[in-house]
Order: structure tokens, then C-alpha cells, then sequence
DNA sequence: TCAAAAGTGTTAGATTTACACCCATGA
DNA sequence: TCATGGGTGTAAATCTAACACTTTTGA
């Protein structure tokens, strides 16, 4: 089988995070210019490269943490994209992942000093290399995830309310969905808890604010948003 | 974003194999033991490193050539796996693929030159390094497309029996299925075509044969297996 | 003649979809 | 007072799941 690593060649590997936020009613991904070359200026996700002593997924998390200086974000790995020129300057093999974050935990000065930008997903622009088909992917596996893991509570904040989620759905499956049966599913998932509280920011009667409880919710084989 | 790459370590790139293949009603995996250290005399996956000049997918179809001698195999990106110490003897990232062959296409001598063996993914035995993760990430992966793309005649021979198109199908999702229920649905797909040709190897009364015709199904967006 | 696999429809239940109006409130 | 978003139920249509007997033929 594999021969010894000796007479192999070693490659640089890389980290790329596609970092989803919802904000204002819209799926957003926060990419920057490049401030390099190649492909200085152009638009593009914000990577890192894999050192020798951290997993892939760790140097992930480190990437992520640099720019946000968040932890235990919500990550999962897209995939290896491996074109042998996919980086014009040097053999790069890129593992791109997306993270799910919530805008208002995220430092906004912190941003701003990384002169990153939160950009309507339908909206993306041309970036650099391969970034745009690693957007692609990742949302398109974002998308499937929605469908059978709680994951929309990590976008949205620890209270919202339900036309948040309904948006937040929206948003992600590109496609409206009616309210009253959207409402009668959540409904049935008894791991998402009405709050006594209510939120005025939105409307004028206000809405209900809800919580969505970890504990509650167990792998439920059943879930379906 | 990324500095430059002359500050930054090169690792060794690895892709593994997940082959399956579908004999005996069961749903395979072609696996062999290590032949070098670490790990020697371990089950194994078959793998390969990338090279500096061909794709990380490129690498997978080499490897896979090289041990079946088939070209143009439907082969999908698993995931990079990435721990630290995957490998006890070098630090190595490996992208794992799964292969879908029919088994009646593989020549058999060059199986037992290479020494690897179809094993029931049912019995799978304990694997060197993170392989055994490998395929099971790859079954659940397989499992999914199953549903909406379809894959099945990969691993069929060019005329199939529709027992044998259920049982694969129960092979891969690991439980049975109502045959009049199966017949119903696949009926509805114009794409499998009746042949009048009769296969009378697995029954005395003998079973119509079929045929996917490609051309007749073009992403069919409501293809359900 | 009988064992073994092929082939074939119907019905009840569950799920999904479509659809329209009243409510509460701040401006 | 009215514009805005919040909140609610029912019925038709579709999809899914359960279920049993006849046919053919080689041994």
C-alpha cells in the first residue's frame, strides 16, 4: 500500500473559514480584501495556514478566533479543495469550513480593525481562487444541515422571536415559507421554549420572544425544521 | 489575512480509498493489510500521497487506478482528516474518497496481487490509524446521495434485476423494504428501463432485467429512491 | 409436486399544502 | 385611525405504509 514518506513531497495546507452571520433578515458571509499577493485586493475569505503541531480542525478554530476572538463556534468542515493552481503563488491545498455566528456577539471594532465585512450571501462577489465554489458548498451543506440539526439557534441570538426564524429559514433555503404552517412545526419541537418575554424592536404589539433548550433537545431522530 | 507562505510548514498529503462495491447482497468495502510501518500487518485502506503536480482529486484517481486498473470511477470528496497523530510516524493529513465499482468489472487477479479484499462493511474489523471513521463519515455520506442522485447503477452491472436494485438499496440503508412499495416507485421512474431480456441465475420462473438509461434521467430535481 | 423467487393493487393513515382574517399598538 | 407585524385553524390533496396471493419453472 502507501509507500514511505521519504520519497513523498510535502504541501502547504491551508485553512479557509466561511463565516455565516444573519443580520437583518439576510444570510451574510464576512470576507475581506486580500492584502497579499497574489490577488492582492481582491475579495476573499479569511484563512490561515496549518501548522505541524495543530489538528486541521484546531488550526480552523485558531483561524476563526484571530479574526473574531470568538471561541466554540459552531464549525464544520466543507472539504479539501485541491487544484494544483488554485493558488497562482504556490502549491496550496485548502480545507475550507464554515463557522455559524451570531452578528451581535461579534466585536464590530474587531471587525472593522480586520477590515472585514458582513456581505449578502446572494449578493457575494467575485473572490479570490476557489473561494466563491467553497461559499457554494458550504452553504449548500449548510442548507441540508438546517433541515435535520438545530443549528439556526447559533445565528440567531439566545432570544428571538419566531418571524426571526421563519427569516432565518428563509434566508438560508431561498424560498418563503408560510407562516401559519412554519408556526404549527415549531410548535410541535418542544425544545424550543415561549419566553414570558417580549420583544417590541420589530413591531408594535410585539412579539413573543423564544429560547431554544439544549437540554431538551437530544438528537432527536425525528427533528425536522 | 494569510501572510506569506515562506513563514508556513508543509505537511504530507495523503488521499485513502473507501471502495465499495456490491456482492452477495451485501454492501463491500475492498481493504488490505499494511505492508509497511507503522501500523504494518494492520487492516488499512488503500491510499496514496498527493504530488506536487496533480489535484488532490487527481491523486485519488491514480490511487484508485492503481489498484483496480479502472478509470473514470464515480468518486466522491469524504473529508480531510486531520488529527495530529493520525499517523504514529509522520504528520500526515489525509483526504479520504469513496469509490463506487462494480464488482464484475474488477479483475479479480489483480485483487489478489494487491492483496485486498472485499469485506462486508456490516463486518468491518478494527482499522490502522482513523480509517474505520473514515468509512463509516463515507457510508453515511453514500447513504445520503443515494436518496437523490442516482448512484445505484455504479455499483450494478449494466443489467439489473430489480431484487437486486432493492437489495442494494437495503444494503446501503441498512434496513429492509415493503417490495411492492419499491416496484410502485421505481415504476415511476422512466429512466430505469424494462429490457426483454430475463435473468434466470437467481430464480427459476427468472426476473425481467434492466437498464438505466443516463440520458433519459438529467437531474430529474424530484428523484427519490 | 413443491420450493423459491417474481410479480402485482388497494386502502387507511399521516403528512403536507393552501388559504384569510382578527389583534394589539405606536405613530 | 390606520399601518404594521403578530398571531391563529381547517380542509383538500398528496404521500407513505401496510398488507397477501398468484405465477413460473427447475429440481
Amino acid at each position: 500500500m502507501t509507500s514511505y514518506y521519504f520519497e513523498h513531497q510535502k504541501i502547504f495546507l491551508a485553512v479557509d473559514c466561511i463565516i455565516f452571520g444573519f443580520d437583518d433578515n439576510k444570510l451574510k458571509i464576512l470576507i475581506g480584501r486580500r492584502k497579499m499577493n497574489p490577488g492582492y485586493g481582491e475579495w476573499s475569505l479569511y484563512g490561515g495556514f496549518v501548522r505541524n503541531n495543530e489538528s486541521v480542525d484546531e488550526a480552523a478554530d485558531r483561524t476563526l478566533f484571530e479574526l473574531t476572538g470568538m471561541r466554540n463556534v459552531y464549525m464544520r468542515q466543507v472539504g479539501a479543495f485541491g487544484s494544483v493552481d488554485r493558488d497562482p503563488g504556490e502549491r496550496v491545498v485548502s480545507i475550507a469550513y464554515y463557522a455559524l455566528i451570531n452578528v451581535s456577539n461579534y466585536d464590530d471594532k474587531l471587525r472593522q480593525e480586520h477590515e472585514v465585512e458582513w456581505v449578502d450571501i446572494e449578493q457575494m462577489p467575485k473572490m479570490f481562487s476557489d473561494h466563491n465554489d467553497m461559499v457554494l458548498k458550504a452553504r449548500r451543506l449548510m442548507k441540508q444541515k438546517i433541515k435535520t440539526q438545530p443549528i439556526s439557534f447559533q445565528l440567531l441570538p439566545q432570544l428571538f422571536t419566531l418571524t426571526q426564524l421563519q427569516r432565518l429559514y428563509e434566508a438560508v433555503n431561498g424560498e418563503e415559507v408560510d407562516k401559519r404552517n412554519f408556526r404549527k412545526r415549531i410548535k410541535e419541537m418542544d425544545f424550543i421554549e415561549k419566553t414570558e418575554l417580549i420583544d417590541k424592536a420589530s413591531s408594535k404589539r410585539g412579539a413573543a420572544l423564544y429560547r431554544f433548550n439544549k437540554n431538551a433537545y437530544k438528537e432527536d431522530p425525528n427533528f425536522k425544521l
